[in-house]
RNA sequence: GGGCGAAUAGCUCAGUCGGUUCAGAGCGCCUGCCUUACACGCAGGAGGCCGGGGGUUCGAAUCCCUCUUCGCCCA
């Protein structure tokens, strides 16, 4: 073995490397694309991380396997753009700041609007790029020049520039039904915001007197009773022959003591409840339907603040219907005292355990409320329609195919759009009225007087959803409307990657503006699907149940492509990814071995060549050893099935497969298989000094760290750059060592080897057998062992004595409180300091 | 209520067109090892009714039916 002199540590050590080699690739700008190279291009554009989030494990996957994907394709010769950027997320962003506003015992509305969005801007300028930082760490090559936000002065235009044009096209629209109000937020939510959970609640059976009817009293089913209130009739199924004659009739409505009709509608399900239904046409949209079809009265019985009372507005007059006792009271409240009333009335027939489904804000997990308002909708079936043909058609694809159906039938279903939101955080919904002749119209800039009689104008006062930021993010990120040399070269993309919990909220949308405004070219070839990231328990991780990783812990703990790797390798096509959150040293320790592993077949590679290498196109490889002729045939075979694997998506694939040659192929037969030529070292055409091999084993290790650099691409990089510029020095960073084949150096380099922490093993001290064991098992045989001077272990009647070697079976001082192998001040093991020096 | 998916070693999971390469990987476990890069390592080993039950087939972890359990999406 050559006494080579040059330095690099026996362990990787991530901490040393990462972050400096990120850097460098900064500065060179390895990550930016150009839109004028000749390249062929490919695109991803990164689901934008809401500006407040911090980087949880979910997104860790997200964002690794997008890096994976532009890392191929970039190594392959595309012109690979990865676009980062962030989302003003409307909803969530104002949450955190009206917290923030509460903690100093205001709210928004003691603000103002106006120095509350100065606030969030506030918010957003501080905290706002921390998970792009994040990502970072993590070694994401994302394009940081082209860093977009959703609420970016160009890309508000973009917003506004869609609106009017939807507007222009009548595909916007003013809609009077129920939609899903958040108490809480105070805002209208899409359908797809307002997400169901299972409660265990109760139906109430309710008596209803009837005037003249065939009984005195009618029994109505609900699971809410407080809307009783706002009833305008009871519904029945004509066809239900058990209440026929009720229909016509008129029940009084108890505590409101209002008359209501009893009406037939084939909207009622005989075989729900009793078969009668109360109608409460402004808080339920069924009742709506029923409402609208019987010309009902449509009363508001609950305030915004998810309390009771009326709201009339618009001219109308109160009703009376809510009792001054419970105005203002909160309506889960209200329900109470409303079965109360009931039962001291002797109106409550019975109450039953009733488990349903109801719907929560996806922001604020506020039970949502059914409420009757005006909100802006978009049209979607003329925009869902040419898209769902284009799926049809196989322009684009979804993977994995299962979800296939599930995207045909909500595209098909589709239903309109509610766009506006009563925040103050988010774009303004740039449509104008005239006070003075009431014409209305949306406006590419803000007008300061009504185009057709001079009238002073307003401004709706609501924002638009964010998702009607986002849904524009592959081209507006471009500079669209403009026609920009990026949105000329990078539009349309390729690969979108994301959770399937957002396919319509996002996905499909994206889908649809892309086509709609972009010429009829959707925006991806491939919406690559991947799992969810959850605990033994199969339970999703969140910050409520404490069950999360923090991904920038694995990276202090383990180094970024552990964490990469655990990531990738875990995740099959869309499945699931598994980790234990309670033994992050199981979940994480494959990945750093292996890290650790190529960076030791870089240090075997290194400590053999000579500063020059010669080409590997030099070679004749009918002159080579079969061994080396072997490990050539098996790295084309595994850049293959690598390659393929990539191809098809199924990174975990690729990656075990880049995992199998480095470590079986490679690491534990070629390079032990090469060992006796290197001893032998005699100089001729097997001689693994040969300038051929040399060459050849170049090649290898080039190759096989770059194919297993998708997924741990600081480990590879370390490694395989030096080599390719002939140098052979570590960061200075790094405390010199010399790689030799010395047994002192070997000793040290094996004392480091102790899984267990800062924390005495004991085994780490005497014996170093099997000290790679789990730390956990490691310090219990410690416990066991009831000891904790250094040395004790080693014992003569430890059974592990007579593998010790003299030198580590000498004990330590017994004045030291610890002996740590690893600790560079080996002072208080003077003894066995001494010996390793003897050695 | 409708749809989709999963069940394979102690754990987490691969297994793509039904047959060589099918009983696999990593971790864990057991035995041995201070082996000229790696103890975050090396060499070897144990461990399986491929959820249960039916079918199709010359042949099934793989295809079909059914049951059980779990998960997700939609209403």
């Amino acid at each position: 073995m050559p006494q080579t002199a040059f330095d690099l540590p026996p362990q990787y050590g991530p901490h040393d490397v990462e972050r400096p080699l990120y850097q460098r690739w900064l500065d060179r700008g390895v990550f930016t694309a150009r839109a004028d190279a000749s390249h062929e291009p490919y695109v991803i554009v990164m689901p934008p991380p809401n500006i407040t989030a911090i980087l949880h494990t979910g997104q860790g996957l997200n964002n690794v396997i997008q890096d994976v994907l532009i890392r191929f394709e970039r190594m392959r010769g595309r012109e690979a753009l990865w676009l980062p950027g962030t989302d003003h997320a409307g909803i969530a962003t104002q949450n955190v700041v009206e917290r923030l506003v509460a903690t100093e015992g205001k709210t928004r509305f003691d603000l103002g609007r106006e120095a509350f969005v100065e606030r969030v801007w506030q918010f957003v300028r501080e905290t706002g790029s921390a998970i792009l930082e994040q990502l970072k760490v993590i070694g994401c090559s994302c394009d940081w020049s082209r860093t977009r936000f959703t609420f970016d002065a160009a890309y508000s235009r973009a917003v506004r520039e869609v609106f009017v044009r939807l507007w222009e096209e009548k595909l916007i629209y003013r809609g009077h039904r129920v939609i899903h109000w958040c108490p809480h937020c105070r805002t209208a939510l899409s359908d797809e915001e307002a997400e169901f959970a299972d409660e265990a609640g109760k139906l109430y059976y309710i008596r209803y007197p009837v005037e003249g009817g065939p009984a005195p009293f009618l029994t109505v089913a609900t699971t809410r009773p407080e809307t009783m209130l706002g009833d305008t009739a009871v519904a029945v199924n004509p066809k239900d022959k058990r209440h026929k004659g009720f229909i016509g009739k008129t029940a009084r409505l108890p505590i409101a003591g209002v008359p209501i009709p009893i009406v037939g509608d084939d909207a009622v399900d005989p075989a729900f409840g009793t078969g009668f239904v109360k109608v409460t046409p402004a808080h339920d949209a069924n009742d709506f339907e029923i409402g609208t079809r019987h010309k009902l009265e449509m009363p508001l019985i609950m305030r915004e603040d998810g309390t009771m009372g009326e709201q009339p507005g618009n001219g109308k007059r109160e009703t009376g219907r809510v009792p001054p006792g419970l105005v203002g009271v909160d309506r889960f409240q209200a329900r109470e005292q409303i079965v109360q009333m009931l039962q001291a009335q002797g109106l409550l027939e019975r109450v039953e355990p009733h488990t349903h489904a109801v719907r929560h804000c996806y922001r604020c997990d506020t039970i949502v409320e059914p409420r009757l308002s005006d909100q802006w909708f978009v049209k979607m079936k003329p925009l869902a329609e040419p898209v769902l043909a284009q799926y049809r058609q196989q322009r684009f694809q979804i993977v994995p195919e299962r979800w296939h159906a599930t995207f045909e039938h909500w595209m098909e279903n589709i239903r309109d759009w509610n766009i506006s939101r009563q925040l103050w955080w988010g774009h303004r919904i740039p449509v104008f009225t005239c006070t003075k002749c009431r014409h209305q119209w949306a406006d590419r800039k803000d007008p300061t007087t009504c185009p057709k009689c001079g009238g002073p104008v307003e401004q709706d006062p609501d924002v638009l959803d964010t998702w009607f930021s986002s849904w524009l993010w592959p081209f507006a990120t471009l500079g669209w409307p403009e026609q920009t040399p990026d949105l000329a070269r990078f539009y349309p993309g390729h690969t979108l990657v994301t959770a399937p919990e957002i396919l319509f909220f996002w996905v499909a949308r994206m889908l649809m503006s892309g086509y709609h405004f972009m010429e009829r070219q959707v925006p991806f070839t491939t919406v690559y699907l991947h799992g969810t990231v959850r605990d033994t328990q199969h339970r999703k991780m969140s910050k409520s149940l404490g069950n999360g990783i923090d991904p920038l812990d694995v990276v202090r703990l383990y180094g970024a492509d552990a964490l990469r790797w655990t990531l990738i390798a875990g995740s099959s096509l869309g499945a699931d990814v598994i980790l234990d959150p309670n033994d992050l040293e199981t979940t994480f320790a494959p990945g750093r071995n292996f890290a650790n592993k190529l960076w030791n077949i870089g240090r075997f590679i290194l400590a053999q060549l000579p500063e020059r290498v010669q080409s590997i196109d030099a070679l004749d490889a009918a002159r080579l050893p079969l061994a080396d002729r072997w490990i050539l045939s098996r790295l084309q075979a595994t850049i293959r099935d690598a390659t393929a694997s990539f191809e098809q998506f199924r990174l975990d694939e690729g990656a075990k497969r880049c995992f199998e040659f480095a470590w079986k192929e490679l690491a534990d037969w070629y390079v032990e298989a090469v060992k006796p030529r290197l001893v032998a070292d005699t100089g001729g055409e097997a001689s693994l000094r040969d300038t051929n091999t040399q060459s050849l084993r170049t090649r290898w290790c080039r190759s096989s760290l770059r194919s297993s650099g998708r997924s741990c691409p600081a480990g590879r990089r370390t490694s395989c750059s030096w080599w390719r510029r002939g140098r052979r020095r570590a960061p200075r960073s790094w405390t010199p060592r010399r790689i030799t084949s010395s047994r002192w150096c070997r000793k040290r380099s094996r004392r480091s080897g102790c899984c267990v922490p800062s924390t005495a093993c004991p085994r780490r001290r005497g014996s170093r057998h099997r000290c790679n064991r789990r730390a956990s098992r490691c310090v219990a045989r410690w416990r066991e062992s009831g000891r904790r001077s250094c040395g004790s272990l080693s014992s003569p009647s430890s059974p592990s004595t007579a593998r010790t070697p003299a030198w580590a079976r000498t004990p330590c001082s017994p004045t030291a409180a610890t002996c740590s192998w690893r600790s560079r001040a080996r002072s208080t093991c003077s003894k066995s300091a001494a010996a390793s020096r003897a050695i």
